[in-house]
DNA sequence: CGTCAGGGCTCCCTCGGGGGGAGAGTCAAA
DNA sequence: TTTGACTCTCCCCCCGAGGGAGCCCTGACG
């Protein structure tokens, strides 16, 4: 048989260019039907056209090389599985892309409220907890996993939540994309069970204040806090906590959620002294 | 004064990690209010606060960070120009992405019905036309430009089209995703105006095929074709040409665009004895 | 006032998915 | 057989991000 088509030729026909298929010949990902052992040259056949065509249009939809070799090596149902799975990313993705959008435009926008802040001095809270070191991008599915898992433990033992759920995060995991985290429900003499630990959330004071909505803005409040926090010069001891009074368990709507931020804090040396200006969480100021 | 927030206060505060703060200082997309200059600690202040949550959002939405400063450096009514911009670019991005999805759900089904294949050969033919070197990616908007100055060139001069447009794709363009691009109207004896040059496209045996709707499956009617090509052993001689029967200036409904796909051929010695099976363009067969 | 941990600094490697180009080897048409 | 077009490998570049080594600086505590 002759040899098939060149590099070139395929190349050609598939508007692939030569340097993406030799990479994919690299990866696995598409093989030349032939390789001349002593000159490396690739031949490539007419039967692989389509093969290439539907690799191109993986890749179209930022599907990773990788994945995709796994949908062409997948039995034809495990494929529509797969590719459910990536268009579903796709989705969420959209969906992150809106609320940015959002966002964004609210932030542009000069007239923001300020935010209140509170001091409070919490006593120790007993609690059902889960502990894990996660990357800053999975915690919310981290967060959605421990939570299911805490209320099933609580349901076997029949403990009621003393009150609204939250959360402990490390400031590394902020410094690092990686760190600590914990998620809690209150509970007295909380059990054991899976991943759930009882864990007594020190006592502590702190500067606390409710974010309204959604979590995709929640960077904005946390930086109207922090502002808040230095403006006082006061200083900032362990992690970050979160309170859930209202979350995806008590409403489907985001724009009703509310949650306390909490950073705990003591006072420095100079606090009393350098007191000024409340923070303000206004637009740019370029 | 006090020299401000450390990267690691201020990381935490805007979640921003102290990586992407000192990659932002270096590429001036952020700069710290200070820099000590023995140590080279950063320090930032609150009021920087909101620029780096403004910063988070633009990359949120992908916009690359050269422009994501240009936006900062913006006077607010340009910005908005430069935002909208973006915005735009992400809408077409989320049409190609729903294109690359319907035109995967066709390539899945097994049942595509195969290409016909006329071979023609076509005589000189004189036209007004724009000649550059492109990159792949690109085409499409050079395209928009090129047809556009042609038809104001003519308009200018009083010459009707003779026909459909067309235009020729050097082979460069596919294996080294760019190269020289042409598209022409045919007119005798064309004027000459801004780009707009005479040309004759060089008389020619053609293998042509048409492809229906839209030009994001453009790619699998060229693999029908070159499969088709390959197959009965014929060579290609100089670049791909296209002819817009009805394109976006006859129709706005993509799905009733006609192009034909005509590939420029030579009888290879061996053409008449290794004719086989037309070319199937058919889904999987890995 | 000295110690020392935590946090800052720079520099380099890695990853993914691509591009450009050099220098050498190969193929096939004239 | 020549010669130009093609292909090979190898190395460097881009972007935007992470990991980690090794060293220096700051500040709170004793």
């Amino acid at each position: 048989m002759p040899p098939g088509l060149t590099i070139g030729d395929f190349s050609r026909i598939t508007h692939l260019s030569v340097k993406m298929l030799r990479r994919y010949h690299e990866s696995g990902l598409l093989e030349p039907a032939e390789v001349d052992p002593h000159t490396g040259y690739r031949y490539y056949t007419v039967a692989q056209v389509p093969t290439a065509q539907v690799i191109r249009r993986f890749r179209d939809l930022d599907m990773p090389v990788r994945e995709v070799k796994e949908v062409l090596a997948a039995e034809p149902d495990a494929r529509g599985v797969l590719i459910a799975e990536h268009l579903a990313r796709l989705e969420k993705q959209l969906d992150a892309t809106r609320a940015a959008v959002r966002s964004l435009r609210g932030m542009l926008e000069p007239d923001r409220a300020p935010i209140t802040v509170e001091h409070r001095a919490v006593p120790a809270l007993p609690t059902a907890a889960v502990t894990a070191t996660v990357a800053l991008g999975e915690v919310l599915a981290w967060y959605d996993g421990a939570m299911a898992e805490i209320g099933t433990i609580l349901g076997t033992h029949r403990r009621a939540p003393g009150g609204p759920p939250g959360g402990l995060y490390g400031n590394e995991l902020f410094t690092a994309e990686r760190g600590s985290a914990t998620v809690y429900v209150p509970v007295p003499d909380a059990p054991t069970g899976g991943r759930v630990r009882p864990y007594v959330v020190p006592a502590a004071e702190l500067a606390v204040t409710v974010h309204h909505g959604p979590h995709d803005d929640i960077d904005v409040t946390y930086g109207a806090l922090g502002s808040y926090v230095t403006d006082y010069a006061l200083g900032v001891a362990g992690p970050v906590r979160e309170i859930y009074l209202v979350g995806p368990r008590e409403t489907a709507d985001p724009a009703a959620w509310r949650t306390e931020i909490a950073w705990p804090i003591f006072r420095t040396a100079t606090a009393t002294a350098t007191a000024s200006a409340p923070a303000s969480a206004a637009g740019l100021d370029t």
